[in-house]
DNA sequence: CACAAATACTTTGTATGCAAAACATATTGC
DNA sequence: GCAATATGTTTTGCATACAAAGTATTTGTG
């Protein structure tokens, strides 16, 4: 039995979950002032990119599943960022899409991505390089 | 304003949270024998290298917070996997002990990490040196 | 055109993650 | 000794993650 891979501190997975985790938690204080989650977030960095989307791109730009998404959505759309509205097409797609507020709001987010930099001055430019592409390879293995 | 470092292309942290969920996933199925989910399967882990521990000990090791851990450690509990036993000394720390249930689940499990290396042909024994090491650098940094 | 299969999204139920408050027990300082 | 404080764990409330079931709509087929 090869009880020595079954060691904490051998497992790669679990340093990825405690490190996705603690980023969440990281960046919760710099997104309290967008009043976003983390998620909220990646939602919002979506839409940014194209103004308007329906839930199925989000969903594929995003890789949140659809159930969450549905739950996301409906926040945004309470806190007033974003609109849905189904398609008349097809009434089963609806699309979101930014409010003049979630549009704003990409002005006071443009400084979280270097706050966030900020807070690993241990890891140099090729350390992000080299995770970048690591991290490519893992989610395309997942796909 | 600097938008480009928004796009959800260019977010490291966007990668991680997806590589997380993602692997995650991965471990339900290999797990569901075992009757674990990931968190509680990294209890597992820390238990069968120390056969017992105070929850503060856990929560050192695995990185899972007080609040989850009392849920996941109730679970196992109930599971038979563990026990949970004030100490005499001091009442308020509780010790977390392996049942023989536990401590043979080692057997079965002792498979699960060869399975999960087999997911991802696409990478090789250098990228895991190298996510290994940066993912340290990481969660150094967030402690 | 009617019906089965597919599609887009929502709902539901279980299991966390996490901050903050609550508890119980110990320890300290006076 | 006792009040104030500190410590270890639990509880609470909110926000996901995700599989599975459910709904509404469309599309494909005969």
């Amino acid at each position: 039995m090869n009880i020595e891979q079954l060691k904490l501190d051998n497992q790669i997975c679990h340093r990825l979950y405690i490190a996705s985790n603690g980023i969440t938690r990281l960046y919760r204080p710099m997104l309290e002032k967008l009043d976003l989650t983390y998620p909220q977030y990646i939602v919002m960095m979506g839409l940014w990119e194209k103004k308007e989307a329906t839930v199925q791109q989000i969903h594929n730009c995003t890789k949140i599943d659809g159930g969450s998404l549905t739950q996301i959505l409906k926040k945004l759309s309470t806190k007033g960022y974003i609109t849905l509205t189904p398609t008349k097409e097809d009434k089963r797609v609806k699309v979101v899409s930014l409010s003049p507020e979630g549009e704003k709001l990409q002005t006071v987010a443009a400084s979280v991505p270097e706050q966030m930099v900020c807070k690993f001055k241990g890891l140099d430019p090729q350390d992000f390089e080299d995770l970048k592409k690591i991290l490519d390879k893992i989610n395309a293995e997942l796909e």
